[in-house]
DNA sequence: AAAATAATTTAGTCTCGCCTAAATTAAGAT
DNA sequence: ATCTTAATTTAGGCGAGACTAAATTATTTT
């Protein structure tokens, strides 16, 4: 029988999912993001590595990566994750921002038959309310087309499908300029120095001049 | 600084609370409900004593008693447990027996905020979907002036204001009689020999006669 | 009142998941 | 190529919260 993957287990296989998707993961990124010591990351690698069975593959000193099985969990917390942040931002007028240490803890403890009853209930949605997609029932991830807005240019007429959420107060700025998922936007004009974009978004009075700093958090899909 | 709460220590304080509703709680009774080792009620007993500050009286030999920070602390998580009850019948259509569990996991995670949006979106409801008291956000609990059905006699007509929810299949066959919190009955006769009465549910069919093991867990108020 | 039984507590261990300090390995600069 | 620095791993420990087995204290029976 499988070991038990606990909370702890849980969350260093989403963490190891999402820096995978650059490369594979190394100990200190992975201690980083998950708030613990560097040592303490590697004595839980050796023993994910180890298990029965395995969740990672891990060799000394060159990261880790997640096998099927890890996978597989890491898409069930993900899933759990953004199926919480869609109902809760849906039933109980959580906004945008106020979501995501809510479904961190949530995202643990939740059965089978929960997550079932919110896909249900929210017409099983395919992007959560920052347009990260949500991982299937049946544990796959949807491919993601949208590309970063830093990379538009001038005259580009793009929707946006993605919003990175991990800073509340990048996340609230976005909320003040009308970027959030499904807004249309134009680009008006590029800046060679400093990569600036000029926008004008759809429904707002003004254009809005950006810094690499959000347009690279901002992800969009042509038309 | 007061010693964190932890998930265990909440469901301890919880069991303790319902048990010291009719009297002090034994270290026994309280393993079994825990399914915990007798022994290991001991020694958290024991930290809970000696914690600072206190959230139990404890004497050797003679069972636990909560202090005022206990009680708090247990009508917190009461609250929590039945809110999530509550919500989650009207919002996911779960059906009275099937809560209990996913809100015994819930109730540890969820945050202040949370808890306030859910009493808000019900409408700040006064008892959960058994009919349970829900502790107020003071944290104090209101009178309950409901006895077991068992000690009505002939002609008594009342109001079910609520079932005991720790037996799932009891949950099951009340529904099936109809004998859910608001509904009225009547009291046609009672039998002196095995206690059994016979009832009349408002908007059913026919008459049903019942044992003790069921009269004794429902709780009703005149009228 | 003594013996038998039941309830409770003590003592000693175990597993998890984290920590710090020290040692090692890898990578980059000169 | 060597030296320095950064990244990683090893070793040893700690607190929580559980367990078992054995000892003790209460309670009940006779």
């Amino acid at each position: 029988m499988p070991e038990a993957i606990t909370q702890s287990i849980q969350d260093y296989l989403k963490q190891i999912y999402e820096l995978n998707e650059r490369g594979a993961a190394s100990t200190n990124d992975l201690a980083a993001r998950l708030n613990i010591a560097p040592a303490s990351v590697t004595g839980m690698l050796q023993k994910l590595a180890n298990s029965k069975p395995p969740l990672v593959i891990y060799k000394k000193h060159q990261g880790v990566t997640l096998t099927k099985n890890g996978e597989k969990a890491a898409l069930e917390v993900i899933r759990h994750h953004r199926l919480l942040e869609t109902f809760l931002v849906s039933t109980l007028g959580y906004s945008w921002d106020e979501v995501h240490c809510e479904a961190d803890k949530l995202e643990h403890v939740i059965s089978e038959d929960f997550e079932a009853r919110m896909a249900k209930a929210l017409g099983h949605p395919t992007r959560d309310p920052h347009g990260e997609l949500i991982p299937t029932a049946e544990l796959t991830m949807p491919a993601d087309e949208s590309r970063p807005l830093a990379s538009s240019r001038n005259a580009e007429t793009v929707t946006v499908k993605r919003v990175s959420d991990d800073d509340p107060v990048l996340l609230r700025r976005l909320r003040e300029i009308g970027l959030m998922p499904e807004a249309k936007i134009t680009v008006k004009s590029y800046s060679e120095l400093d990569g600036n974009l000029t926008i004008k978004v759809e429904g707002q009075k003004s254009n809005v001049v950006l810094g690499t700093a959000i347009t690279s958090q901002v992800f969009v899909e042509p038309k």
